[in-house]
DNA sequence: CCGATTCGTTTCATCACCGAATCGGATGAG
DNA sequence: CTCATCCGATTCGGTGATGAAACGAATCGG
């Protein structure tokens, strides 16, 4: 295995770690995808955009939102222009959990295994 | 928020969006988690030092465990040190796996986005 | 030998998610 | 106006994850 390979797991799996660690483990990578989408991308987000973007059927798009509205990081908006249409935006609360979910990466980064040693002693004495 | 949480949310980002939309979805990020510890981290692993390291309860280390044995990505080893403790171990099929999954990572960090672009031809025009 | 402890697993009830099909409402074309 | 189309939401049955409690088996201490 290539060596930044190896590097870009590590990082990966710090920063799973200490989000496993820490959170109550709820957002999924669904979830988590489409609300980073909408958090960093440009222009107005819609069901159907992230749908297509993520390659979901729209239903998953929308059972998402459902969740992510729940915890108050994203918001729904009617399109004035097409009624049909909803704007997905959002939240100060979602940015601010974006921003300690950056934390937890650059820490990552960093090269800091947030949490305890792993070994275990009793096996790793046998 | 300073440039490097930016641009760590942004590789984040494009990662978590490659995989949702390569995948199927399945792994929960717990899942992930207690794999790549178990794949990347040396020494023996049991339930109960992944429980501790990463702050969860035994049973739902040794649910994550079913489900990562039933996808083949680990194997259950008796200790026979001590018939009660498992050693848990990484399989090839794991490794494979893992190997795909460095490489969305380090395409993300070269600023390839997986999928097709993101604006809504409709919504974006109004 | 016998009780206490430690291991991993199993059970229970609950809850969230999944894909597929369907829905009502809004829009656009004829 | 009328019909086809598009959008997002809802329903359906089924699957899987969750925390809490209790379990059998193995080990250790006295």
């Amino acid at each position: 295995m290539a060596l930044t390979e190896r590097k870009a797991l590590d990082l990966w799996r710090r920063a799973m770690c200490s989000y496993v660690r820490t959170s109550d483990g709820d957002m999924t990578a669904r979830q988590k995808a489409i609300f980073m989408t909408i958090a960093l991308q440009p222009g107005p987000h819609t069901v159907r955009g992230l749908a297509a973007d993520l390659n979901l059927a729209k239903p998953a798009v929308t059972r998402a939102i459902d969740a992510l509205e729940k915890i108050g990081f994203v918001r729904r908006q009617k399109d004035q222009n097409d009624l049909r249409s909803v704007i997905l935006e959002r939240t100060v609360e979602g940015m601010d959990w974006l921003r300690d979910y950056a934390g937890l990466i650059v820490a990552a980064e960093a090269g800091e295994d947030v949490g305890r040693p792993m070994v275990d002693r009793k096996t790793a004495a046998a």
